[in-house]
DNA sequence: AAAACATATTGACATATTTCGATATAAGAT
DNA sequence: ATCTTATATCGAAATATGTCAATATGTTTT
C-alpha cells in the first residue's frame, strides 16, 4: 500500500455519515459498544464493522475490559489526521515536477 | 441532507487515493485539467468525475478561462475542513444525552 | 462555418462498501 | 457445566463508488 492509500485509509473514518455520528457520540468520552448501539440506528454487526474501520484509521482507540469493548477518541490519532490535512492543503513552493514524464510543476 | 451527511461529503475529498494525488499536485499551485491528467493514470472523464467531487467538498476551487478549467486548493475550504476535523475530535463536557431514548451520555 | 481542442456528462460495467442475519468466540453469571 | 451477555466474524444481498468509452457542450482556430 502506497502513501496515498494509507492516507486515504486514515480519512475513511470521516467520510461516512454513521462513523461521524459515532465519533460525535464519543466526544462525551469513552463508551462501550452496547452504549453506542442504543444511540444508533443499525445492527450490532454493522456497528462492529464501523468500529473496525475507525480503529484502523487510528482516530479511535479500543480497550477491552471483560466482555466489554470500550471505545474512545484517540488524541494522538486525531492530531495526526489534522496534521495530515494541514500539510496536504498547504501550498508548497514548486521546485521539482511531480512526475518525470510531464510538464506539470516547474516549467 | 442532514449535518452528518454534509460533513461526510466534505471529507469525501480525502478518502480516495486518486483525489489525494490530485490535491497533492495542486499544492504547487493552480493547474488545469489537461496538466493534471498528464500526471495521473486515469482517463479524462474519470478525472472530471473526481474534480467534481473535490469541488463539491469545497476543498478545491475551479476557474473557467476560455476552454480551460483551472483548479486550485481553496484556502477557505481547507480551513473549514481542518476546523471541522478539530471540532469533531475534541472532547466536550457532557451535559445532555445525545438521544432521548437511551442512557448514553449523562447518567 | 467547419475543424480542433478542453472539459463535462452519460450509460454500462467492475469493484468496493455497507448492511443484515446467522454463527462464532469469549467472559461472566447461575 | 450451562446459560446469558457482549462483541466479532462470515456470507449473502443491497447499494455506492470508480472507471471507461462514447458523446455532448462550449471555446478557439482556421
Amino acid at each position: 500500500m502506497n502513501n496515498y492509500a494509507e492516507q486515504a485509509k486514515r480519512f475513511k473514518a470521516f467520510c461516512d455519515e454513521n462513523r461521524l455520528k459515532i465519533i460525535h457520540l464519543l466526544q462525551d468520552g469513552e463508551k462501550c459498544a452496547c452504549e453506542l448501539i442504543e444511540c444508533l440506528d443499525m445492527g450490532q454487526s454493522t456497528l462492529s464493522y464501523h468500529m473496525k474501520i475507525l480503529c484502523e484509521s487510528g482516530v479511535i482507540n479500543s480497550r477491552q475490559e471483560g466482555k466489554w469493548t470500550h471505545y474512545s477518541i484517540s488524541a494522538e490519532g486525531s492530531a495526526d489526521a489534522i496534521a495530515a490535512l494541514q500539510s496536504l492543503t498547504t501550498l508548497t513552493e514548486p521546485t521539482e515536477p511531480h512526475c518525470a514524464s510531464c510538464t506539470c510543476g516547474v516549467s
